[in-house]
DNA sequence: GCCATTACGCTACGGGTCGTATCGAAAGCG
DNA sequence: CGCTTTCGATACGACCCGTAGCGTAATGGC
């Protein structure tokens, strides 16, 4: 979890784990008071009660830890079994609309995506710590929509990689985009909406094997 | 532009239009070069070859600079009439995928966001000046997609702005996540999967009344 | 229980950037 | 030619960074 991990087999004092809980509450703490760009690391070791060498000893910089600190507000992501494919893609993006409504998100999760595009590991990091878990629920997500007979099993494993891939930018880029840039709720009526057109593009699209969508005369289909 | 403005009437020297676009210019190669956190004015003020205090005449920091830097990116932005709604939005999604790829708009733009989301000026500065300028394009193509007959006309115009506000919200945030978070690229195949999705979904939403186009086998009436 | 090992708090430091103030020179406008 | 405003240059205090040094506290091995 941490970039800098000591030794874990060695002896000596063990690093103390209340101060990795209060270090990391005090940096949202931070980012809700004083933003990305204010955030100073020796103000975050003086709310946590720590001295600002600790906080070197196991983060690289502020990026790493904010990283750590706003990867914790999603473990609470869940995929609420609602019955339909449009009900559960609407659950799943409440909860990531409620997350992203906290301050703490968004300061700091669009200023370490912007920070990774010039720092490769710290990209690696996002991806394993935030990305991949949301990614998880897409899975999650499709496999009880092909259980329920909404969506078809899948055929080609590379095809199936790559929807899943798209459903996840377009979903969770919709969301931010919507909360950060246009700076607009993503409340219950939008939900809606943008799941209507999401479900519907997506069943459409792979219920009819590709031909019958687009001419009604079609004379290869039937 | 320019958060600073002089009173335009008023005599004295004017100030160098050529200092304008040398400090813009500048600007993006100090984001390309060295990312946005490791950007300082003085480094660009010596890129341009004006004094430091000429650019805090002309802008009040860092974060309205780089705004100003990045909007001159998407100047380029145009509808191409391809002839059907689906090539038109691949068009409009490639151009955007295109200058996301440009390391000077990654690593300013989704900067910019994440402090504007502390800093309401400063959102309202990135929405004129990038964001209203985009969502011309979706009204464009939307009013293209209507004389062709693929969209009904709007009937109620408050539902039609929120679903102008929808599509651009998926559109842009589905390409920004795609390159800065997934960080792969909006290649063709792609955008191609992406808008026959999101095509899929607009149309199989608003056409029922038209014709139908999504089920063969669909009772047609009721 | 003693000792090697590691983490911790504290202080101090050089280095860099910030944003501003000041001043003399330059460039338009009437 | 005077008035006005910008420009370049320099200097400045303030702040934050990231690290080093040191004495102390907490473990595990023996």
């Amino acid at each position: 979890m941490h970039r800098r991990t000591p030794p874990p087999g060695r002896a000596g004092r063990p690093r103390s784990a209340t101060a990795d809980a209060a270090i990391l509450a005090a940096t949202r703490a931070a980012l809700v008071e004083l933003g990305w760009s204010k955030l100073t690391l020796g103000d975050v070791a003086m709310r946590a009660g720590v001295a600002k060498t600790t906080l070197y000893r196991r983060w690289a910089g502020k990026n790493e830890l904010v990283v750590d600190a706003v990867a914790e507000l999603f473990d609470e992501l869940r995929v609420p079994d609602r019955g339909s494919l449009a009900a559960d893609i609407e659950g799943v993006v409440l909860q990531f609309a409620a997350i992203l409504a906290r301050p703490e998100a968004r300061s700091g999760l669009m200023a370490v995506v912007a920070e990774s595009t010039r720092d490769e590991p710290l990209r690696e990091r996002i991806r394993a710590s935030i990305v991949e878990r949301q990614k998880r629920l897409v899975l999650e997500g499709r496999a009880r929509a092909q259980a329920r007979g909404e969506l078809p099993p899948e055929s080609d494993p590379g095809e199936a990689a790559r929807t899943v891939d798209l459903i996840f930018d377009v979903v969770a880029g919709a969301v931010v985009h919507r909360t950060l840039v246009s700076a607009e709720p993503a409340d219950e009526q939008w939900v809606r909406s943008f799941t209507r057109v999401l479900a519907t593009g997506l069943t459409s699209l792979a219920a009819p094997p590709f031909e019958s969508r687009t001419r009604p005369d079609s004379p290869s289909g039937a």
